[in-house]
DNA sequence: TCAAAAAGTGTAAGCGCTTACATTTTAAAA
DNA sequence: TTTTAAAATGTAAGCGCTTACACTTTTTGA
């Protein structure tokens, strides 16, 4: 026994009358031991109660069974559910998820990607492409496998697991036009160091553009993604002097929000104002109305990107990227205009 | 450099010209060593990059500076919150959260005890205190550092952070009774293995039988967390010969659905039917009208937590427990009953 | 100025595990 | 049987770090 009092697997070689070296086998490679051994030695691992030190794993096999992953943050339902999911898909293969967030902070990444790797973890998962290139750069140089989530780009040269945001909001936006909304707005997020939010506004505005129609000051903000700032935005916009018929929001949050103004402005939605959100959340269906919006497949991203981690840590080798599609969800918060 | 080329303490030693006792002492008791010596290291030290191997770590001062938390669900805000605080609070002393799930499920949680302990964490942080008296054997024979969280509690011998669930929610039915309301209904959680359901439960039925009411089929239902049972428990609820006059849900979401079901059955709320929550999570504030709730200072009890675990760790002693209070938020899903 | 105390460094022994290589045991072939 | 190949096990050298202890340098006080 040590110091901590854990067994060791030298208190379960001892116990079972074995080197330290068979104890390890049975552990990793068991069919390189005789049934009558491995026997004995599992009594022993189970008499003892013993686990295997982690640091003394990581530090002599160099790798952690454990992969990190970066996120803006937690209080958000859509990073919630993939990475429910990813978790519950690295569990079944023996590895632990290590979550950490960066709070929208390109800065505070970096660090973190670098107290992660100091934990040894085997590969990470990043939301979004846009970083600055030091980090891309400090990564590659560490070899670290590492996989984007969230997004789907060709213009980023790493693997990514994710859908088009520009794409997705390009065909929002179309739908609604399409529904015959002609005074379009938009409340986006705030675009620092957030493509996804860049990308969503980007979309809606040139499929606007297609249609003749520009997307512009008043009628574009960016705010924060939560309820209490799409609240405000909207309030704005249904003020203005021509206020839209339609409102398109980054996210479901904002969306909730602007809902809110909305009656609380003392007007129907989607009668006297539509309104779409964008992730399809618990929360779109909560509301009411229950909001159109766009679907984003957040398990099946989960369960790919853990799927394409494995597969990165295990052969140190790029994998192809994936490309999950995304649907409009028709609720009843957009109506046609005539 | 070593296999995984990675710069190592003994690089830095030999950069700075120094060894690697002084390298290992500038970053853990950087007053102990010269000034102009640390400057030296310290340059080393960016130069290459460097940043401590976890498992080297682990193995020679047996702490890993990690503290785990078994939460049932990532996909719930009200963790959530909670959790990201903790998290933040955490980081600042420069330890990391390691976060597991146990889907409410105790077999499961027992064995991520066992998959934090193996990855060596200083500290354990659990919800509730619900679980098998072996779960509790183990964690003290094993002397992890443990602390609950969600729940305060005088029945339970452990540690624990959180607020008292029975009161809270017997405080809530007590200010419905005292709006005049008779005919109470209850939509509670889940109650296999699940304290806080089961004691906000207790509290409402408890504030009725005071007031010479009860709480019984087909008035009290238990579902999931979820919207959609809510709402369908809701649903029945209203369709009932004698429908309630208030509908006390046992959290936010299942008051959301209750909601929704209201609204599909053309009913008005609070005018037709009263609707109240638990939690108060942003979800409260963005249905519309603004669920009345019990509203839990999550980020209160998260830094409160970080507190308490780091000085367990610390100091491998017991601390006191802590209460937080809750109070009754008033929105606009409840009146009176006159 | 010099001895004694204090401060700063270096040396080296582990921490618990894996794994290349050496050795012993068992099975197969002759 | 004996010989030889194959399988099972043991030996021991690290992996990167901390830290007790020994040693050297600097500071202090007379």
């Amino acid at each position: 026994m040590n110091t901590s009092n854990l067994p060791t697997l030298d208190d379960v070689a001892r116990l079972a009358g074995v080197s330290t070296a068979t104890v390890s086998r049975c552990l990793n490679l068991p069919d390189q031991v005789r049934h009558t051994t491995k026997t004995r030695v599992e009594a022993a691992i189970a008499e003892l109660g013993y686990t295997p030190h982690f640091g003394g794993l990581a530090l002599a096999s160099n790798r952690t069974n454990t992969v990190g992953a970066i996120i803006p943050t937690m209080e958000n339902a859509i990073f919630a559910r993939g990475l429910q999911v990813l978790q519950e898909e690295l569990s079944l293969s023996g590895i632990t998820l290590l979550v950490a967030t960066s709070l929208y902070d390109p800065e505070k990444e970096a660090k973190q990607i670098r107290a992660l790797l100091g934990r040894g973890v085997d590969g990470l998962i990043l939301i979004g492409h846009e970083r600055p290139q030091e980090t891309y750069q400090f990564l590659t140089d560490r070899r670290v496998p590492f996989l984007l989530m969230w997004t789907s780009t060709t213009d980023s040269p790493y693997c990514n697991v994710g859908f088009d945001n520009h794409q997705a909001a390009y065909d929002m936006a179309m739908h609604v036009i399409l529904r015959g909304h002609r005074q379009i707005a938009m409340i986006g997020g705030t675009t620092k160091g957030n493509d996804r939010a860049r990308e969503r506004i980007k979309g809606v505005s040139n499929a606007m553009k297609q249609n003749g129609l520009k997307l512009q000051a008043p009628y574009l903000v960016e705010t924060e993604y939560t309820i209490d700032e799409g609240r405000a935005a909207a309030q704005k916009l249904l003020a203005l002097h021509t206020p839209p018929t339609a409102i398109i929001c980054g996210n479901d949050v904002q969306a909730a929000g602007a809902l809110k103004a909305a009656h609380q402005a003392g007007l129907k939605v989607p009668d006297d104002v539509s309104i779409v959100g964008f992730d399809d959340i618990d929360l779109a269906e909560a509301v009411e109305p229950g909001l159109t919006t766009v679907h984003v497949p957040h398990r099946r991203m989960g369960r790919e990107a853990a799927r394409l981690i494995i597969q990165m840590a295990r052969n140190r080798a790029p994998v192809e990227s994936i490309r999950i599609d995304t649907n409009i969800v028709e609720r009843s918060s957009l109506r046609d205009i005539s």
